[in-house]
DNA sequence: ACCCAGGTGGCCC
DNA sequence: GGGCCACATGGG
């Protein structure tokens, strides 16, 4: 099948907006919230990692210095909704290990790092992989990049918008299109909102925003 | 009893 | 580069 005729990507956008309204992503008191939420939801619903981190808030370790002195087992135990919590465990000690050695525990110092080494010191880091650290760089540091999950990648083609599957390929053909930080923000969103709600079994169902879209390749 | 959810790293080819 | 696996919980 070939295309009957093509979309944009800012209409895609416009359309999700327009039906789903604002998601306000990404909700969180702190940066350092965002960041252990970031690694807690891998692989899992948010549900999960919301509790994960209220747990954590109840035990009072979501600050840089409790979560360096809490036991491995413990930080396990209390994040233990989230799923994968002994793996998750780890990779947020990796984290705050690596805060330390190399910005002195410190977010703000982090921070002043250009995007581009941000992200290679993010991706250094065992258990943050691109997409985290692209999570981590869009909504904790506020830089414009694009996340790129699974459901970017099935919705992009079904919709006929890119053919390749590759994830460099595909954040940075949305981060030419797409550079404005609150766009990207919520574009994001509402492309994980609309595959999880809507269109779950069905790629353009009857009353979904992006019906009668053009799209060729009807695949899973 | 299945299936899925806002991934990653290791291993194999 | 891609395909498969382990990692684990909670909800439908």
């Amino acid at each position: 099948m070939s295309p009957t005729k093509c979309i944009g990507l800012s209409e895609v956008y416009i359309r999700l907006l327009e039906f789903y309204g604002p998601q306000h992503w990404w909700p969180a008191d702190t940066v350092l919230e965002i960041i252990i939420g970031a690694i807690l939801v891998q692989g899992t619903n948010w549900r999960n990692a919301e509790k994960a981190i209220s747990d954590l808030k109840k035990n009072n370790l979501l600050d840089v210095i409790s979560l360096k002195n809490v036991d491995l087992n413990r930080l396990a135990k209390i994040i233990k909704s989230s799923g994968f919590q002994r793996v998750k465990a780890s990779r947020i000690k990796n984290f705050i290990h690596r805060l330390c050695s190399d910005f002195q525990c410190n977010l703000d110092r982090l921070k002043t790092l250009p995007t581009a080494r941000l992200r290679k010191w993010l991706l250094s880091i065992k258990g943050i992989g691109r997409e985290t650290a692209d999570n981590i760089i869009l909504y904790a540091f506020n830089r414009s990049v694009f996340p790129v999950d699974k459901y970017t990648r099935r919705l992009f083609r079904r919709l006929g918008i890119i053919e390749c599957n590759d994830y460099e390929e595909i954040r940075r053909y949305v981060e030419s299109k797409i550079t404005r930080l609150d766009i990207l923000k919520e574009f994001r969103a509402l492309i994980v909102v609309h595959c999880k709600n809507t269109c779950k079994t069905q790629p353009i169902c009857r009353e979904c925003p992006l019906e009668k879209m053009c799209h060729y390749r009807i695949t899973k």
